[in-house]
DNA sequence: TTGACCTTGTGATGTTATAACATACACAAT
DNA sequence: ATTGTGTATGTTATAACATCACAAGGTCAA
């Protein structure tokens, strides 16, 4: 089956940014919720790239852009986006990444190549883990699925390292 | 199937931490690891309960000891424990649980209650995740499972709390 | 007894995240 | 116009998590 993954391939990267940006204005119309000035240029730092940034590395480009300086100013826009599905975090870096999945279900998974720091979302529900919840009357409620690793490129040019 | 999940059903807890402590033993026998003072009362406070422990909530408890004060203390008996496979870190609480499964082959699935914070462990391959790697020619080196939500108690006392 | 290696002690610092309180702005009800 | 309410922002301070760098002790084998 063709993997639903933007992964590591090459895309065609600024329609996927106008894409995502189009599909965050809709949602927040829909539901009423504003796409600040301060949000909006949250999201579009995130989408620059496909690896995730700490919330500090936003609010030092924020802080450049005369948007903001202390912390609370990034942890808010970050905290609304994730919010809104519009962002992800990424427990394992402690650092956020623009959804490349706009607008679809979720319960992502994220692949974090160690070496260049790209991260590419899946679709990949964890059946096992369902059934082990249900096993032991656990109620799931949200997870977190990231693993670590080399993507492509880094597996070929790094060798081992 | 039945679940290997050491999960929230009670269970005889005196013989959980003999039998983790002796593995560690053992283990660290065959190894040539030092299981030093230190990391081995490191070991036996994670043991107490089924419940994740932040490191400075570890240090504190060294502290109260004798054992050492300053961070680095706590962290390098956390690191050494981790690196054995005896302590596994919850990246979702940035806190660190003695493993329930010692000596296994370890690709460990957490079930975190947010209300208690008891955690149960529980091998939870991600098969779906394996699929999506190899089809985008990811080499996946490590993953982390954790699902927070609420444990079989926490349901019935708390409604939905 | 020297050197290599591992472990621990300690001060300083770096990094990530939130609490708490004040201000501003938009919009609706009076 | 003014007052109330809700949402968003600005700012200070601090909490919480983690590591660096260097000194000192212990063990063991060459």
């Amino acid at each position: 089956m063709p993997s639903d993954t933007l992964g590591f391939e090459s895309h065609d990267h600024s329609s996927c940014v106008v894409a995502a940006l189009e599909t965050a204005e809709r949602q927040c119309k829909e539901s009423k919720a504003q796409l600040t000035p301060v949000r909006r240029r949250v999201l579009e730092i995130l989408l620059e790239s496909h690896a995730a940034m700490g919330a500090y590395d936003v609010l030092a480009r924020l802080d450049a852009e005369g948007l903001g300086s202390k912390p609370p100013v990034a942890y808010r826009a970050l905290g609304f986006l994730v919010d809104q599905g519009f962002v992800h975090r990424i427990e394992r870096l402690n650092a956020f990444i623009a959804c490349t999945h706009p607008g679809a279900s979720h319960d992502p998974a994220f692949m974090i190549c160690r070496e260049c720091g790209l991260v590419a979302e899946a679709q990949a529900a964890n059946l096992a883990l369902q059934q082990a919840a249900a096993d032991s009357g656990f109620l799931l409620e949200q997870t977190v699925i990231e693993a670590e690793g080399l993507c492509p490129a880094c597996q070929t040019t790094g060798a081992t390292a």
